[in-house]
Formats: C-alpha cells, sequence, structure tokens
DNA sequence: ATAGTTATGTCAATAAGGCTGACATATTAT
DNA sequence: ATAATATGTCAGCCTTATTGACATAACTAT
C-alpha cells in the first residue's frame, strides 16, 4: 500500500467530515442504550477502560480519560452506588483503589460493545480491511502532532 | 485487500478504543484554537458545513448536526453576530435563509482545518495509505446499523 | 517522629452544549 | 381562509466538563 497517490485538499475535506459522521455514529448506538438506565456517554468509556484493563488505578483512569477526577467522581461513584464497578484496596500501596467490573457491569459493556463490534465487523467486511490496518491507520491518527512523543 | 483473515473480538475491542483516541486526539487541536475566541466545537462544526455546503439552509444543517434549532440556535446567532456567517434570504422561498461563511469565518474554518489537515496527511504518509482507502473505511462506519438506509 | 508528598474524595461555583415544551412570525401551499 | 413550513426565541432542565479549595489516609524521606 505504499506509494498511493497524494491526498488533495479535497480529500482531507471530505476525511475530515467522514471522521466526523463515522464517530457520531460509532458513539450513537451506545448512547441509546445507556440512556435507557439513566447513564451517559461518560459511563460507557469508565466501564470500558475499567473491563478493559482491571486493577487499573483512578490516577490511571484519569490518564485515559483526560478529565479531572471531579469529573469523574460522580461518575464512578455512580457505577460503584449501582454495583458495575468494584473497588479495591491496593495491598502494597494502601492509598490506590484497583477498579474492575462487576458481573453486572461487565455484562453491561458487554451489551455496549456489541452494537460497535458489529459496526467495525460490517465496515472491515464491506471494505475488504483487515483489523490490523484499521488500527495501523487509527493509531496514525492518534497522539500528539508533534512527532516528539510518537511514542505515547 | 479482499478475503484478509477475520477480526478477532481482541481486534474488535483495540478498534473501539484507538477509534476513541483518534477522534479524541482529532478534535483536541481545533479545540484549543478555539477557546482563544470563546468559542467551543459546537461552533466548529456549524463553520465547517457552511463553509463545506454553502448555501445550505438551517434546516440542513440541523439535519447534519443531529441536533435541535434551539440547541443550535444560540450557536449560529453568535457566530452571525460576530460576523463569521452569512444569512441571506432565498428567493425562490424567503422563509428561507441561505447560510455561507464570511471572509473572517472562512479564515477561521482554514485555521481549525490545519491541524486537523496536517494530522490526517501524517497519518496517511504514515502508513502509505490512499486517502481514498480511508474514505471507504469511514463511510462503511457511518450510517444505521440496519442495512436498510445504507445509501443515507 | 515529623514533615512533605501522593492518591483519592468531596464541596462549591461555573460553563458549554445538549434537551423539551411552548409560542411567535413570516411565508408558502391548499 | 386555513394549514403547513422554516425559522427564531423564551424558559427551564440535564450531563459533563471545568477551576479552586480543602480533607483524609497512607506512603516517603529526613
Amino acid at each position: 500500500m505504499r506509494n498511493s497517490k497524494p491526498a488533495t485538499d479535497d480529500d482531507i475535506q471530505e476525511l475530515i467530515e467522514l471522521f466526523f459522521f463515522a464517530y457520531r455514529d460509532f458513539t450513537a448506538d451506545p448512547d441509546a442504550i445507556l440512556a435507557e438506565i439513566e447513564f451517559g456517554r461518560a459511563h460507557h468509556r469508565v466501564i470500558h477502560f475499567v473491563g478493559h484493563r482491571p486493577g487499573l488505578t483512578v490516577a490511571e483512569l484519569l490518564e485515559l480519560l483526560r478529565i479531572t477526577k471531579q469529573s469523574l467522581g460522580r461518575v464512578l461513584k455512580q457505577l460503584v452506588e449501582e454495583g458495575f464497578v468494584n473497588q479495591v484496596q491496593d495491598r502494597e500501596d494502601r492509598r490506590q483503589k484497583r477498579l474492575s467490573l462487576t458481573e453486572k457491569g461487565a455484562n453491561l459493556l458487554e451489551k455496549l460493545r456489541t452494537p460497535q463490534a458489529v459496526r467495525i465487523q460490517s465496515a472491515l467486511l464491506e471494505t475488504g480491511y483487515a483489523a490490523e490496518d484499521a488500527a495501523h491507520f487509527l493509531k496514525a491518527m492518534t497522539g500528539s502532532l508533534t512527532a516528539a512523543d510518537k511514542k505515547e
């Protein structure tokens, strides 16, 4: 796939717009499910990362989400109180709380994941692209623009 | 690129997450520019679509953004008052207002577009993918999940 | 032991950007 | 004339973010 023809301004313009539409629709499906149980997108993000990185700490979660602890606070509190997320004190550093999903939380995550997985699978099938290639592109879209910290 | 190996659950999981990161970083650059002039992401969206589809009506803009007219109202009003967007009455149907960017608006759009264009160009360069391929994938990610209205 | 730092949590105030519902106006269509 | 459409606006509400200040517990260094 190397050395394809360069992108024109119009190509770029189209990609900017498509990226907006794709993300808008990508989040719309789980949003609808979340609305039923009076949760929002913020809850989804927490459940996603806690589910995917069981045992992560609050500080690590904040860094992933790039929000303040005050913002996380309410959402996390709700998730814990309603039994979606577990907090256990770390043995070595008892200030830290290790987060993980309860079974209830794992069930919700799976429910939220499904439409997004279906959407991605159909897109891969439709285009014939490998997951690897899509991942490569999205990774290249991520991070700071100054190449300095590309390894992030 | 047809018939690549099928995506595993882990592949999908990674793509879901990468999509979140990519969009987070994609919007962070213009957000920083907008903050300087006390605008938000909502202003960006309006400027983008008005710039890209000069002469579109308010109703069309609402459909693109998928928000209510009350939500659009505040943002559009600001953009018009501060001279970024023009409204002209349609000749044939004088109820309609055709929206377009002023020079000031076009300048701002260009300024906002630049970091996003740079990000996309570097991602294409880094991966060696053609803009066309990226567009194809993002289009496949867009729309309703029920194939019924795939042509949208 | 004491002092400082770290991880977490919480309170209060503020803002952006969505939402619903209601209503107003001008214009077009029947 | 009446109804429907395109737009705008008022009022109130919600979620999710922000900053700043402060509290507590636990770890680290002196």
